[in-house]
DNA sequence: AGCATCCATGAAATCGATTACTTGCTCTCT
DNA sequence: AGAGAGCAAGTAATCGATTTCATGGATGCT
């Protein structure tokens, strides 16, 4: 027989009135300060519930000056590496009581300055960003304001923020070596833009692959492209014109490999003369045509890496800046 | 030569301070309000400028009663359907200035419960959820403390939200169809969960179509599986082991057709014996091997339409709530 | 008994931006 | 000229929870 009342969110002065205590009590029991008497905890629990108090974190967090969220900007949240490190970041700061807010900067450095001005607008805790470009200007406007930030998968500048990178040279050369070690000798590289951190990496490491085996680089067989699908497509048909086509590419990432996959279906590729090497998880793919071996990386644990560093650093903001370069990763094939 | 003054972020009372002039008026410049003499607008700016103020958000958002926040609420971020979904979300509502709050429920009732009771304390703007279960009860918590809500892809309860679904059953009968013109006649259906919106419909449209062929059902081709790839590699084998295997499946989605493509890869079944058909978008698959087709659903646009939806009952909360069905689709050839 | 301690509790300030209301000036119209 | 409209700008209240500081009662110690 309750009259239904205008169903407006009760608020702490509401719960302390209904409990007959005052407003600060009912905030310690709120945050569970135990300097407050049992029985009256027990009652202000009691009308909490009646009344169906729900906290409102925005004036808390005004007041607390901080909050319990924290940003995360990656390039391309479509892309399975980003999704997995995603997942990772979210597993990990669940248990520390933290929500994402998740920003798509498309590789676009100005949507990515934007996202950084509005989450640092939003007061979050901390930022986790995979920067579009090498934009350290950019990233120190959120240090400079004191806000922690962990950088993923690409450095950003010299080594003044926390950050966590795969050893993408290491990585490749384990890729290129394999293929020596099979006998391919002409091997061919579909880098990433050469301004990236792992794209440049990923070329070091096939050089000095090459180079530990005494092959000699043929620039013919490096195509520079931009790790999009499309990209990779274009470079395949560019590497397959020549006269003496590669029996084996290392392709820079999952996106790129791909259009290469795309390429050789449609040009009718014999699976015996040609092997595929591919960094990132590509894990809704399915090929089993081309021979394909990808770098697995521990993709997760980037994500769970990048948030330990930021919850250590919001613990400790004087920290010295710390990079954490996960292993090459082993060699998964995918189809053989 | 300036002295590094202590970073501490500039407030609106120190550009009044700064500017000569009263908070209320540099309030009014940063709103745009134009009942400011432009003169003093333009000095309010320069002092804004120069003193590099960032607006603190939570304490707008604690004054304004509202949030430039919209919470987002996906069973699997790591599904490349959910991924479009919610990059068609992103950039529809980038327009309007709002940011995203992403969380992975990971099916599981219990865990977006708590997202919903978080987003909530958050006092965000709005909520798309894509509901782990057909869960009413729970979002009536956020309806009747006034958050706008609309749900995407499974229907909860009756009609008391704005919606955005596929038509799933002309879908699933639209694949059928086309597996009986090219002649097949023992079509199985791998589908998702009965208690879900989108299994259950999926399996009507399926049984729908056989009926409307005169094509007798055989309880022996209908496997009910949970939508993940493991249920999808089994519900093949089982399919298989029969004496009668079938020559064509409809799968009710994208992750139990990379189990089955897997499973058929395993035991090497013949691509000549059997055609697949799924749902949802499966992007970054490659497999050329079998015959798949899919349901080429314009996922992004649930996203959009989700958040136009979204946008216009936040502007007008009494809004008769609207169920948008996307039409059934195109039929996609992946592979032949 | 008398005084110091301790501690539960409450009153009021606080976080930073917005905005209702007020003030006082200018301009117009009679 | 004087009343009233119109408007820019300022003062102070406000959003809701937390927290500092003050208060008073109970306890312990000499």
């Amino acid at each position: 027989m309750t009259v239904v009342a205008k169903s407006t969110r009760p608020k702490v002065v509401d719960v302390a009135r209904h409990a007959g205590v005052s407003t600060a009590t009912v905030s310690r029991v709120l945050n569970n300060n135990p300097r407050v008497d049992p029985e009256i905890a027990e009652r202000v629990r009691a009308s909490l519930s009646e009344l169906g108090y729900r906290m409102n974190s925005v004036a808390r967090s005004l007041r607390r000056q901080s909050n319990s969220v924290v940003g995360v900007i990656v390039p391309d949240i479509a892309n399975p590496f980003f999704t997995d490190v995603v997942r990772g970041i979210g597993d990990a700061l669940r248990d520390d009581g933290y929500m994402l807010m998740l920003c798509n900067s498309d590789d676009d450095t100005d949507l990515e300055a934007s996202y950084l001005r509005l989450l640092s607008a939003q007061q979050v805790s901390g930022v986790i960003v995979a920067p579009a470009d090498s934009l350290r200007s950019d990233l120190t406007e959120l240090t400079s304001t004191g806000v922690p930030v962990v950088v993923i998968d690409r450095l950003a500048g010299t080594g003044d923020f926390d950050s966590v990178v795969f050893d993408n040279r290491t990585g490749a050369a384990q890729l290129t070596a394999r293929f020596v070690e099979a006998g391919r000798r002409r091997i061919a590289h579909i880098a990433g833009p050469e301004r990236t951190f792992t794209g440049s990496a990923r070329r070091e490491g096939y050089l000095e692959a090459l180079a530990a085996a005494g092959i000699a680089t043929d620039g013919a067989l490096i195509v520079d492209s931009d790790y999009s699908e499309e990209g990779g497509y274009r470079a395949v048909r560019e590497l397959l014109a020549s006269s003496t086509p590669p029996d084996a590419i290392v392709i820079a990432n999952n996106a790129m490999t791909l259009g290469a996959i795309r390429a050789l279906t449609e040009l009718d590729v014999d699976p015996e003369t040609i092997a595929l090497a591919s960094f990132d998880p590509v894990p809704w793919s399915t090929s089993q045509r081309y021979s394909l071996v990808v770098l697995d990386h521990e993709t997760m644990r980037m994500g769970t890496e990048a948030a330990a560093l930021l919850v250590a650093r919001i613990g400790e903001p004087s920290r010295e800046p710390e990079i954490r370069r996960l292993s090459a990763g082993t060699v998964a094939v995918f189809a053989d």
